[in-house]
DNA sequence: TATTATATGTTATAATATTACACATTCAGA
DNA sequence: TCTGAATGTGTAATATTATAACATATAATA
């Protein structure tokens, strides 16, 4: 039942993206229904945008992409619609890149355990209960009181390693 | 022999803190003379500066402490050597914060697992290899070749848990 | 439908970071 | 110790990322 990494992770080179897409705003709409979200055209448009790339994207590539598609847009427009989608847990902040990714499990608090591949770019999701309650174990014996955790790893994904890429 | 946390993180309210700066740029100091570095007087006022707020400081504040303190600077003045100390490991980028911190285990190879304190904003290390090896094992169960982990965990210190504070 | 809350459009600006090039200092070898 | 190469710093300009403030539009609710 646990899905150990994002179905959408790494994903082989020849799947079908436009499912990816389709199935990630069937999932948030669904979710918005449910949780009686508005879940707007323009929200729409930027969790499409930002899962028409598979891998992080900045807000001004966002911009340019909203604008492409001949919407009037400025930075707080984008700014905007990210806000509700990262509130929400349809789209991630990747702290270290300052860019966004989809995430396909928006019924699933979690904060997200990415791994960020140096070769193609794409991100994966573990999600892993272990590693969450490892870190907050270990931050409590030095009295921390862990609420909220960003783990973000470079390395190189399966598709990538030995590719003799960097 | 293991640092479980650096010495230097959540002190007490009335440690003194002059005795960490000095400690701490005469650690830098050594490092440098061991491994053939320039330590010259722009990077060490950087890192006093750094250090002398004990908790994250963003380059543009460097910048006006560095004017303040009549040095000729500009961001690339700041960025530059912080790209030094942030190589040779005298001091980490927390990357959620756009904002830098002092390290004082320059000799210790590290990546940084930060326990950042949302009351009193100063930061923890933990630097704990189980948590390191979790991950990367975890990450390796998908496929992932894990080179580099950034880990920022946000929650309250001991010394400001249960103070009322968020 | 009137009222309120929420969302978006728009302009301006703040905050963070880098490029490019000139000049100065340090290092290594002759 | 001089010389050339490498490294470090000064400076101006600009790129990139993000927010503030206020007007207008749209949707939800009474």
């Amino acid at each position: 039942m646990t899905k150990p990494i994002s179905a959408t992770a790494f994903p082989a080179h020849e799947h079908d993206h436009e499912v990816c897409i389709s199935d990630a705003l069937d999932a948030a709409e669904q979710h918005c229904v449910q949780h009686q979200l508005r879940f707007t055209p323009l929200r729409r448009q930027v969790l499409e945008i930002v899962w028409s790339r598979h891998a992080p994207i900045g807000a001004y590539e966002i911009l340019d992409e909203l604008r492409n598609e001949s919407r009037a847009a400025a930075p707080p427009t984008v700014y905007r619609a990210l806000e509700f989608l990262v509130e929400h847990g349809f789209v991630h902040k990747i702290e270290s890149l300052n860019a966004f990714v989809g995430c396909d499990r928006p019924d699933h608090e979690h904060a997200g355990q990415f791994l960020i591949c140096g070769s193609c770019h794409q991100v994966g999701e573990l999600d892993d209960p272990e590693i969450a309650k490892l870190i907050a174990r270990k931050a409590k014996t030095v009295g921390f009181d862990a609420a909220h955790q960003t783990i973000e790893v470079r390395g190189l994904c399966r598709n990538c390693a030995g590719d003799g890429h960097a």
